[in-house]
DNA sequence: AGGTATTCACATGAAACTATTCTCTGAGTTAGG
DNA sequence: TAACTCAGAGAATAGTTTCATGTGAATACCTGT
């Protein structure tokens, strides 16, 4: 985000010494940014105390050196999962630390590509974690397992290993191993493994090898979505910190976080939301921040949301949204499967790109779908068969951003 | 009129294929003893 | 001689193609009144 602020700024050179200057000078809105970054973790989390309770009462025992219960986390994004687990980990670790009981944590996001996104990987880092760094390649992936029971079991010692995203690792890999991790302990003399896994998608348990599901559900706890009214106080009490007294006008808090109640309750949303609008004022010289600013970041955060889809797409996939743009520019209303695919075969020959089969332009359509970009459906014709009604989702005013990044990618 | 059959234009699934990336092994190299 | 590096074989993976089968309802075709 900051780079490409300055990125912008770099635009008009010739006042740039005298716009640092004045920078400087100006007091910013913000007293402490760091406060509004999704990495934040506050002192006290509010409307969460009955799950960090829970938490805390399953993971308490590790305390007196016995094994708490595997535990199973999950609850949409932005519900506070992954930031309570950690602060309670955290509490749990100083106390431990005071007591001088043997406890180490090991938090592992299982989404982030390259690097937790294996079965050598995952074990190479939970290797890390606590404290014996693996090759990043060129070990059998039983010889990671190997080093980390070794290192794991060399003392007497608690650890939880906490694997967030678990649902995209699981996707991704299978439940090898996770099973293998369940039934680690059985192997230790000395260490004991508690394994916190945090999903966002509740349906997921079900589809897991029963053994894993029973094993890693011994607990679970849920984190509803926040609702409009727990939003505004989140963000009340954020802002707080944030800001500098008096910045913040009547409504923008409501707003923000009526915007973010939307979708389903996503607390990061709505603390990204007052940033962005923090951001926009600031460079606005705004001395406070305004309802309409929120509207412009919602904008901004929209817009940038589906570039950055759009520019990490890969070349085939952006053919076939440049093809559904194309048509539309021509046609109002909505496009039928068919019609995509000729466009796109036109498009291919234009470019020298190789063409895809319609069964393939078929799954990239609804991948689209799911990516938001736009809208398929599928619908029967009855006589004139069946096939996926295509509208757009993006609204007109990016429309143009998004054609110029498609030419950009494509060129 | 009412009911059944057909038919369209893809959707959806499964399996097979392919190119790329990863994992793993062993030969070759290096450095220290 | 142990530790390290690195090329290349083999395995795993992602992205596709091929082949096969499925789908929902507008229309065509009957059927008996």
């Amino acid at each position: 985000m900051e780079q490409k602020e300055l990125e912008e700024f770099s635009e008009k050179k010739d006042n740039l010494m005298k716009f640092f200057k004045d920078f400087l000078a100006k007091e910013s809105l913000f007293k402490n940014k760091e406060v509004l970054q999704i990495k934040y973790i506050p002192d006290s989390i509010i409307h969460r105390s009955k799950q960090i309770e829970n938490l805390a009462s399953i993971l308490a025992p590790a305390l007196r050196r016995e094994k708490p219960s595997n535990l199973f986390c999950y609850g949409k994004t932005g519900s506070g999962k992954t930031l309570c687990t950690i602060h309670t980990l955290n509490k749990l670790q100083t106390i431990a630390k005071e007591k001088q009981i043997s406890l180490k944590t090991a938090y592992l996001n299982c989404k982030l590509k390259k690097i937790a996104d294996t079965e050598y990987r995952v074990v190479a880092q939970l290797a890390g974690a606590i404290g014996t760094e693996v090759p990043i390649t060129g070990l059998p992936t039983g010889e990671v397992y190997n080093i980390f029971l070794k290192k794991l079991d060399e003392k007497k010692q608690i650890i939880i290993i906490v694997l967030d995203e678990i649902d995209q690792l699981v996707n991704k890999i299978g439940d090898g191993v996770l099973y293998t991790l369940t039934r680690i302990n059985p192997e230790l003399k000395n260490a004991q493994v508690t394994l916190v896994g945090i999903s966002n998608d509740v349906r997921f348990i079900e589809n897991v090898d029963p053994r894993v599901k029973s094993s890693l559900g011994e607990e679970e706890i849920i984190f509803p979505p926040y609702n409009a009214l727990e939003l505004r106080e989140i963000l009340q009490s954020r802002a707080k910190l944030a800001f500098r007294e008096g910045v913040i006008t009547e409504g923008v808090l409501e707003k923000c976080s009526a915007y973010a109640a939307l979708e389903h309750g996503d607390a990061r949303r709505a603390i990204e939301l007052l940033r962005v609008a923090g951001e926009i004022a600031e460079r606005e010289h705004s001395l406070r921040i305004e309802e309409k600013h929120i509207d412009i970041a919602e904008a901004k955060i929209e817009r940038l949301r589906i570039l950055e889809i759009i520019e990490t797409q890969p070349k085939q996939s952006q053919l076939v949204m440049c093809a559904i743009l194309l048509i539309l520019e021509n046609k109002e209303g909505r496009i039928e499967t068919g019609e995509v695919f000729e466009k796109y075969t036109e498009l291919c020959k234009k470019q020298g790109t190789n063409i895809l089969t319609q069964r393939r332009v078929s799954d990239l359509i609804s991948e689209l779908d799911t990516l938001g970009l736009i809208n398929a459906k599928v619908i029967s014709k009855g006589r004139y068969g069946r096939t996926r009604e295509i509208y757009l989702t993006i609204s007109k005013d990016i429309l143009d951003k998004v054609k110029e990044t498609l030419k950009k990618h494509l060129y």
